[in-house]
DNA sequence: CCGCCGTAGTTTTACGTATAACGTCCGCTG
DNA sequence: CAGCGGACGTTATACGTAAAACTACGGCGG
């Protein structure tokens, strides 16, 4: 029996059960089918249960030089977006028996202090948000697997990559106010150097030059609604649009205080359409049109892909789809 | 020289740098002073760098018998709040050289499966948000250092606990409203069982009922926009009131709607209040009046009473601070 | 000249687990 | 009846690190 205070060992277990400390590891690894008889192996658990043991994680992460936990990098948590993240790659890491830790990426905090300092967890891959890159170039020291959301595939860092179809989602906003016969926009893009902001512009740029007469301009703005609702308001003083397509829910949050500010009805005079879905979205009135991303299924496979590259299988690809949701910020622009 | 694709040890390293390995672990553990020569010891760091060596945090965990590691154990990352816990929690951490992993509990996933499981990381202790109280049953078994945020000081399970001063966030927001006039009060409370929303029903209960004349219904609602609206919704339409009290800033986004639908202005007909000013309370028009809870501080006097408790030291008491914020959402009640 | 201390290391051990390798005993088969 | 294999274990070892215990040597005071 192990002295009080300190915590029980296998070996406790073993003498508290009258076996060796192997035949412990056998039965509660579930090995000992034809090693242990049924008998043994139901006294061993009895003590176990009595000592109240629990086995050592540090030492089982050494001795197998493994530790079946995977860390999820993502930026900030002031958006409910990564939760879904990371439920969704919680629930397929807990299927196959491994644990997630989040790192919340110190937001503007550059090139991050290696997140494996700060999450001293043992880890055996990483899934990182691409808008926490900067924290994660100092993962490449460690040749840990890794997955990237959202990232270039290009320059990827040679890593695998999730990608939501976010083009496919501006095409669907930008279809939708076009075809509501708008024909002056407002890019409120969010001032975040990332891949996946840059396909929104490169999208948006590209369906409205599909139009003739159409003009489109670009304010960016930090994400926060305070911020948004500035640059909104500046940039729609000096050039009016009927229509504000922002990057994110957030930022719409800001763009339709600003649209109020000015005097100006939504949808009537100006129609604001966000990004995400977030609760945000439903919480304004009146309620965003938006593009509902599924961050669970974003989270799902990743960690997905995460376990193909752990097995040394190829993951599969393919974008995720996302969903155009029509509610009360959109209308036709304002006869002339 | 550690073959190709394995990750070098020490020994590797002594071996490059021509030492022992025990040379090398002084030298990297800072403890070399009079024990190994400068040139020896630059030579040593030089090795490092070459193999890019990193220690295994699996073998020193075990050969420290701590983590240095903590689990901040909250319920469902939906609120930004928890965002703030984390920060502060992890900026006092990392001052002392822990790292923080964030266990978000599975919301309504009853008595969570073994946190511990799921988050693989070994730790040296646990704070946990009393709102995810029923994943922390589960810790019990272990004896790990433990502290609880927002928790009875009397059923904690013994625990230290660290408390934001919510009572006094209800008293504010009560004074104000009767100063404004309010004498009908619909509090709209969170339908979770937790000892923080007990102590808002106690505190706005004591505070209306020093004033004559003054009646408070109560509704439950799930912490949703939907949820809360609907609920709000259905209590005013059976009994008006001229101030609807929220226990937090979510479920005031769904009572504004609910007061909408009923046709009646904000904050002419109707006043409405908060608690926790997420970005949500400046999104919505009118911008909400509600308690602003520092959460950063929240996190941080956590993690400095779990501190306390490693190094067996009494954590020092005291609730934290709250404020009222007074925005555009409450008014004095219409003239009879 | 002896003992002692400071410097500069090395050798050895322990942390708790998982598992490979090794023993027994016994019943059965050829 | 030799031998063999399955059931039921045990013994021994390795994972990578930190640190205690040990070695060796040069200089210096008494």
């Amino acid at each position: 029996m192990a002295s009080a205070g300190t915590r029980p060992t296998s070996r406790d277990v073993a003498q508290a059960a009258g076996v060796s400390q192997a035949a412990v590891s056998l039965v509660l690894g579930d090995k000992w089918r034809g090693r242990v008889s049924a008998a043994t192996a139901e006294r061993v658990r009895a003590a176990v249960r009595d000592l109240g043991y629990r086995p050592n994680l540090a030492a089982r992460n050494l001795r197998l030089g493994r530790t079946r936990t995977v860390l999820l990098v993502v930026p900030a948590l002031t958006t409910e977006f990564f939760a879904g993240v990371y439920t969704g790659a919680a629930r397929v890491a807990a299927e196959h028996g491994f644990g997630v830790v989040l790192y919340p990426s110190p937001v503007g905090a550059g090139p991050a202090r290696d997140p494996f300092a700060s999450a001293q967890a043992a880890l055996d891959g990483v899934i990182a948000s691409s808008m926490a890159a900067d924290a994660v170039t100092a993962i490449r020291g460690d040749q840990l697997p890794l997955v990237m959301l959202d990232s270039d595939p290009a320059g990827s860092l040679g890593a695998a990559t999730v990608n939501l179809d976010i083009a496919d989602g501006v095409r669907q906003v930008a279809e939708h106010l076009l075809g509501l016969g708008h024909r002056s926009f407002l890019h409120l893009a969010a001032d975040v150097p990332s891949w996946t902001f840059e396909v929104r512009a490169r999208e948006l740029a590209a369906r409205t030059a599909a139009v003739p007469g159409t003009t489109v301009r670009t304010a960016r703005a930090p994400i926060s609604i305070e911020g948004a609702r500035a640059a909104a308001e500046a940039a729609l003083r000096r050039h009016p649009a009927t229509a504000v397509v922002c990057d994110d829910d957030k930022l719409a949050a800001g763009a339709c205080k600003a649209v109020r500010r000015l005097g100006l009805r939504i949808p009537d005079d100006v129609s604001v359409t966000g990004l995400d879905d977030l609760a945000l979205a439903t919480a304004i009135d009146p309620e965003l049109t938006t593009v509902r991303l599924d961050a669970e299924l974003f989270g799902e496979r990743g960690m997905r892909a995460l376990l193909a590259v752990l097995e040394g299988r190829a993951p599969d690809g393919g974008d995720i789809p996302v969903e155009l949701v029509v509610r009360g910020s959109t209308a036709p622009p304002p006869a002339p």
